[in-house]
DNA sequence: TCGCGTATTGATCGGTTGATCAATAGTCTG
DNA sequence: CAGACTATTGATCAACCGATCAATACGCGA
């Protein structure tokens, strides 16, 4: 056994590998498949190397989910406030991003994250603080619609939960209704533009 | 060390002991903590009993969920069909099974499922088994409502799938929540309502 | 009451996990 | 160029996991 030869990089650049094979892992195997060894290998490190950057790696997986989390919030929410159109555009972009370019492995480390959030404390903090998050970004789409009259949104926080809610069902079912996404997610869209009264020429100008 | 004394049961009896164990902690602690020492100090009982009666581990974590699943699905089932008013009045039952009534226990169990599936074939089988069953009963619900003319669900499966991925989804957050449950089942109830065509003349008879 | 069939035990194995830390060796500084 | 600082290694630990099986002893039928 000769000694691996070593390569000595500056503590950022080297917590970036590290953080970088974990995120990695997380979504192409999931959140459980985070482990000491594995991001190890894949970051072409020691396995003590992790626990040393990352400190526990209960703190390791949450800290990556919620990079993973806030990465694809800011991802829908810049394609929405890039809508140079009216509100009802906004909300179809909206609604695109939450369902249409859905990334099943972003999906699969929100459900991850729910069952391991039973055993992770920081992890089931981080999880309530991205779906708030959530919650606050779709409800204002809603609420900003309802205020300059495009639509109707009495209710914005609710309706935002309850989109949410669905769109992460729907998604968690993704593996039983494989081939039926295009259905599912026009049948999505035109519901909730039923719910907020926008007629379906609106959705059609959309490409719907 | 004194051995432990022996009771000796019929494989019947003892299979039930061993079953029941593993139920409660699924339901309690999660699927991923039924494990082979939990289950058999649950049932007190030796280790190697447990496989000895499960055969593998994973088999018995896709049995207990498979249980767990179809006794909810039955019981839903019997509410609605307790119902003798029209079929607006069964989709409220249904409604209130799914949501109200809603076991927070059940929907991790759910939620466990998905997550564990992907590493425990059996599980992601009996996954899919279930999601279908209850696919299957929910569209028949509004597939009688639409036939008897009680109100509109021209696509009954789609609209089945959306309810039942809202749910799921909002049970998820059901910690996020906490404390607007009833606010957000009125909600859902009345927006399914809506989708249907249902009335707020008829909601407000059913106590909603 | 005895004996036999079998239900049951529990130690054991190989595998995984996270955490730890003394030893090692890059690389920058003086 | 020498030395020190520190990034990195990898073996090691205890704790868990599922699976196995020879040994044991319970309790029914004769």
């Amino acid at each position: 056994m000769t000694p691996a030869k070593r390569v000595r990089k500056s503590p950022e650049e080297r917590r970036a590998d590290v953080y970088g094979a974990a995120r990695a892992i997380a979504l192409e195997s999931g959140l459980s498949a985070v482990t000491q060894r594995a991001v190890a290998e894949r970051a072409g490190v020691a396995p003590g190397l992790v626990t040393h950057y990352a400190g526990r790696m209960e703190l390791l997986v949450a800290e990556i989910f919620h990079d993973i989390a806030q990465e694809e919030l800011e991802t829908v929410r810049s394609s929405v406030d890039a809508v140079d159109g009216d509100d009802v555009e906004r909300v179809i972009a909206l609604l695109h991003g939450l369902i249409r370019d859905y990334r099943r492995d972003v999906a699969l480390v929100w459900l991850d994250g729910w069952s391991l959030s039973r055993r992770n404390e920081e992890l089931a903090a981080t999880l309530v603080d991205q779906a708030r998050a959530w919650e606050d970004f779709v409800a204002g789409v809603f609420e900003r619609g309802d205020a300059s009259g495009a639509f109707r949104a009495p209710d914005p926080l609710a309706l935002a939960r309850f989109v949410i809610g669905a769109t992460d069902g729907l998604s968690a079912q993704a593996t039983v209704w494989a081939g039926h996404e295009e259905e599912t997610v026009r049948y999505v869209t035109r519901t909730v533009a039923g719910l907020l009264g926008i007629p379906s020429s609106a959705l059609a100008r959309a490409a719907y």
